[in-house]
DNA sequence: ACAATATTCAACCATATGGTTGAATATTGC
DNA sequence: GCAATATTCAACCATATGGTTGAATATTGT
């Protein structure tokens, strides 16, 4: 995870921490409030959250005892712009794709 | 990494699997081929591959003793997709996002 | 001053990840 | 048949990741 498009992808690779952006997207809100809806300890979503602030993803502002946790977008242009870098490529093939899932869905359950 | 999207995103968020499908965009390739380059193992770039396929980023062809591997661009456009989900959000705050990783950098070099 | 609340820090644990080396398997070409 | 080539498999190792619990810190409100 050297470069900021690697941290930025790792972070959001976590259905949590989408989970979590999603949340944000709504607005601001606390620690606690962005755990409350999630079968996650506080101090795993803290730590999720730090992640996401490491990846830019995230701005934390400390208000007393609170810490207002805010989406910042702006790093996901780096996603993008990479995935637009392929985005001719995906025009064909769509039926394979769709064979692909279906049998990986098969094994997983 | 339960779901497609956070699977292929996995894929994606290590630089040299990006670097492999960087190569791939130019042609398919044996497994050595595109090992050739990277200060890496053949196992190791097996690995990736494996994980890129896992992804359904990659296809594999068996020609004899040979493996000819296939760039498939179709799940990136799940990541396209969810990315575009907040294209809205990064109108706003690009300086601090720029300010954001020029501390990064600091700190990491 | 003190109890309650919000959050992080620290230690720990299990599993995943990314890499290695060495052996196994399959195919080619002489 | 056999040596060389292409690739994977298996075991191992170090570190990262995602989670937990329990203690520490800071702030609030009475």
């Amino acid at each position: 995870m050297d470069d900021d498009l690697s941290a930025v992808l790792g972070a959001i690779s976590h259905p949590s921490r989408r989970a979590i952006l999603q949340r944000l997207a709504e607005g601001p809100a606390r620690v606690t409030d962005i755990a409350a809806p999630f079968d996650l300890s506080l101090n795993a979503v803290s730590k999720h959250l730090k992640v996401l602030e490491g990846a830019g993803l995230v701005d934390r502002e400390r208000q007393g005892r609170d810490h207002v946790i805010r989406f910042r977008a702006g790093p996901l242009r780096l996603v993008s712009r990479w995935v637009h870098l392929y985005e001719k490529f995906w025009t064909e093939g769509l039926d394979r794709l769709e064979r692909h899932f279906k049998e990986k869905r098969k094994t997983r359950s």
